[in-house]
DNA sequence: AATGAATGAGAATTCATTCAT
DNA sequence: AATGAATGAATTCTCATTCAT
């Protein structure tokens, strides 16, 4: 089946030169004649990949999801104590600061389009479970009020860069959380 | 069609009215005709008292800000101790969960049209700013960094219920800062 | 009859603050609000004066037209051969050129908005027919294909302005055309 | 809905189609829509080959151009003297009298809505400049000051018709001019 | 597989004029 | 005489999607 295979690979090509462009317009501001242009094809030929600008963007949220939860992997590896796994995760997020700006902003800009036109973006939400589950686990989280905790500080943080772009370092609020969730720990066994 | 007399008094009004108009469909995707209708004034009456769409919106912000800091300051009144406060701000929060998160989104909605179209909006950043100020003193939180992971971790929890409706409750979640928090100051003294 | 003298210099004293603000701006583009504003009265005040725009404009053109010729004859008065007048009459339109240029264009302007709207202005016409026919008279100019010819490159040589700012002064065309119609008319007769 | 095959050549065919709507109504008073139903295309088809109300009449009055220049050789072809190609000149005005009203009111009502939005025009000042150049070569005159004589005088009988249809015929005023010019440029040798 | 012409409803905003006060 | 709130049709331009080639 060469056929399939090129057309599966192009695909994902398309898709892999897909992110800065949503990243510099936002989801709903970028049309798909630009997408096409910016990828060198017609729109006709983007929508024989990509059945509408809703499919091609869960496409590029479960690419990016992937290639992410790698990356984190490989980074939190050495990692041994809880201190150590969340100082490694929140220098992992500050070394990538923009990119996962880029991407809360585009997932949000996301939601807001389909909020009011259509029921809640089934696929979208197992994308983001799914990669919930393997966070906890990297992080070794075993409460899931702890999980809870940490993923909401994260997003909260990522989304402070929006307007607090001098106020704080993820270096400095991942230490502060290291050193608070060590003694909240102890104390409590 | 009687001459309203106090224009000033009448822009609050229609204010006032706006808010759940823009919380259902978002700062995008609600048109200035539907704002006028909602309202029941022609499209020129609402352009004779906001000059623009975002105009309209920024005067939004500003009226709620007022409303909801007043509001947090009966809450907290008689909080005494870090942990009774801490308690007070996230039951204040739980109770208005919805409404807060309409806020969040909105402003992020209202931040992405503009992201790419002109500068950064002056003004709502000065809004935020100063809000960001009177729940600090609220909070009794004097040192820099531990407002930002509060505020950072209500942003989060706040922004979580987008696709997390059950996972984590803000009762909860603040209990388990309190503790924390105690916890943590009391050891570094 | 107090109020009618009043009512009469008022509007006149409107009339005298028009001029800058319809030039400024185009008659189209200009609106009633703005010339309100500009002139410190509400579009009510100035609906009291001037039944419409076009109103307004046409009396604005009668009462220019007035001043305009005056100061000509002033100008023109000394001369005494052909070509002292026409010397004198186009250094007094240099030495207004702006100010011409301004008064060409705000008719034409008004011109292409009745074209398609109403029948052609007849108030406008006889007051520029009226005009014409002093202007013949102050240049002393009798043949009235010379009449034209002489009013006519006038009209092209103002409206030469809108484009070619540096190619030609009226100065120096003046003379050329004086020339031309000194050694004309001697010749022709 | 064929798919028209060749892009510019359609582009152009709406373009002769557009002259007559555009004349009709002048540049401001038409609206897109109404150019786009009197091509018989939709409003998006319009957009889709001229990406703006201006770019489309820029191009409108570079093809026109073209057009006019082509057909003034033609008639000037066969004329000797000074006197003679005078005379074509202003016959082949006079025989368009009517075409060239319309462009002159065009040009100038185009420009009236530029002048206060934005910066002048280059294009059109472009187009107007280089025909401005082959016809003073067409006429054969070599003084500048001459030349800016001639077209004014054009430009003002031209434009003298908005008002006066009657007073001047072109070809009296061009035969007219020829003998001035003749007497003058004799006696000034 | 690839193209790009075609669609048309819908967006924000404007403005001369009226009229209750 | 003076005000300014109210109107609403009309403007330019956009864009996801389709489909003949």
């Amino acid at each position: 089946m060469p056929k399939i295979v090129d057309h599966d690979l192009y695909r994902k090509e398309l898709l892999g030169r897909c992110f800065d462009m949503f990243a510099e317009k936002g989801y709903a501001a970028i049309t798909m004649r630009e997408i096409a242009q910016g990828l060198g094809v017609s729109t006709g030929t983007l929508y024989h990949y990509f059945s509408s600008k809703e499919t091609l963007f869960e496409q590029l949220v479960e690419e990016w999801t992937q290639q992410d939860l790698l990356k984190a992997e490989a980074e939190l590896e050495s990692a041994q104590t809880l201190a150590e796994r969340m100082e490694a995760a929140f220098r992992f997020i500050a070394t990538n600061e923009d990119y996962f700006l880029k991407q809360t902003l585009l997932l949000i800009d996301f939601h807001q389009q389909q909020e009011h036109t259509a029921s809640h973006n089934e696929i979208l939400k197992q994308v983001c479970d799914r990669a919930r589950d393997r966070v906890a686990d990297l992080l070794g989280l075993k409460d899931p009020k702890l999980v809870v905790f940490v993923l909401s500080l994260i997003d909260g943080l990522i989304l402070g860069r929006l307007y607090n772009e001098e106020v704080a370092s993820f270096e400095e609020q991942g230490a502060l959380l290291g050193k608070m969730l060590t003694v909240y720990l102890e104390q409590s066994t």
